[in-house]
DNA sequence: GAAGCGTGGAC
DNA sequence: TGTCCAAGCTT
């Protein structure tokens, strides 16, 4: 079984895909993870110059593993969530001991590297090995609760329901699949986005439910949290301090950005057991050796 | 399963 | 100087 309408979303995206770096031919598997693990939660916009810096300095998982993890933090600069520079590096030095330099090519073997989960294991397996995988990420999960389940946005998590059904969509022939899989993403990405969804744009409101049904509005979601005077904000402002100093730096540099010391020294704390900080003998802290 | 984890651009 | 959201992962 597979999707009554690929036809249509393969042929919008043969029309309307970008050109983005990561697609290019020649690109090598471990380029795409790169570009997989920046995507995580950032923009497109804001990867495209980390993405190109970072290969330029580590085009393989050899480079990246024979550099200090801390140099990896340094070099993440502020694209967020810098555990994830933290965990590419792990992953580098996996990939370079105990697969000879070159990325794993199944799902499973990818699943079990840090900093890999169920998307982007299947993205890169789909994406540069040509699997036939369900990729489930924030574009392709609203694509199908709108055209599918005729709601505005999917749930929290993806559910077994949700797997089976992505699963169930799949053209029969890997290849194909292949390029459903990315032009679903695509047409979520551009298309039938979060806000102001383009339905006169979209190629499958023939099938679409969401629409049939007057494109109902999703229940009020309870109000997120603000960002200001959290841990993750402190957390945020004492890194940026060991990024841009090329030296360790003593407690009093870090008091500096940080008005409440409890605050302060718990966030710090985690960094630490995060591996993000390394406190020295000496009183001072450096990005990990 | 929920909560924690950064950052900046679009409204 | 508010809210939402962006190719999620881990515990």
């Amino acid at each position: 079984m597979s999707s009554p309408y690929a036809d249509r979303v393969l042929g919008w995206y043969a029309q309307h895909a970008r050109d983005l770096p990561w697609r290019a031919p020649g690109v090598s598997p471990w380029a795409v993870l790169v570009s997989e693990i920046m995507l995580q939660q950032t923009p497109v916009s804001r990867v495209l110059p980390a993405y190109q810096a970072w290969l330029a300095r580590w085009p393989t998982p050899a480079a990246l593993a024979a550099d200090a993890p801390g140099e990896a933090v340094r070099q993440w600069g502020r694209l967020g969530y810098p555990r994830r520079a933290l965990r590419l590096h792990e992953t580098a030095t996996i990939v370079t001991k105990k697969y000879a330099g070159e990325l794993p090519t199944t799902r499973e073997q990818l699943l079990a590297l840090p900093g890999i989960g169920a998307y982007t294991a299947a993205a890169v397996a789909v994406f540069v090995f040509g699997g036939r995988h369900a990729v489930l990420d924030t574009n392709v999960r609203r694509v199908l609760a709108r055209v599918e389940t005729g709601r505005e946005f999917p749930g929290a998590q993806p559910s077994a329901a949700e797997y089976r059904l992505a699963e169930s969509l799949l053209p029969q022939d890997e290849a194909v699949a292949a390029r459903w899989s990315v032009a679903v993403m695509e047409l979520g990405a551009l298309t039938c986005t979060a806000a102001a969804p383009r339905c006169e744009e979209c190629p499958v409101t023939a099938a679409c439910a969401w629409l049939a049904a007057g494109r109902p509005a999703a229940p009020v979601r309870p109000a997120a949290q603000s960002y200001e005077g959290t841990d993750r904000q402190c957390r945020g402002r004492l890194l940026a301090v060991l990024r841009d100093s090329r030296e360790p730096v003593t407690q009093a540099r870090l008091d500096a950005v940080w008005p409440d010391a409890v605050q302060r020294a718990r966030a710090l704390d985690g960094l630490v057991a995060d591996g993000l900080v390394d406190p020295l003998p000496d009183g001072r802290f450096a990005l990990p050796a």
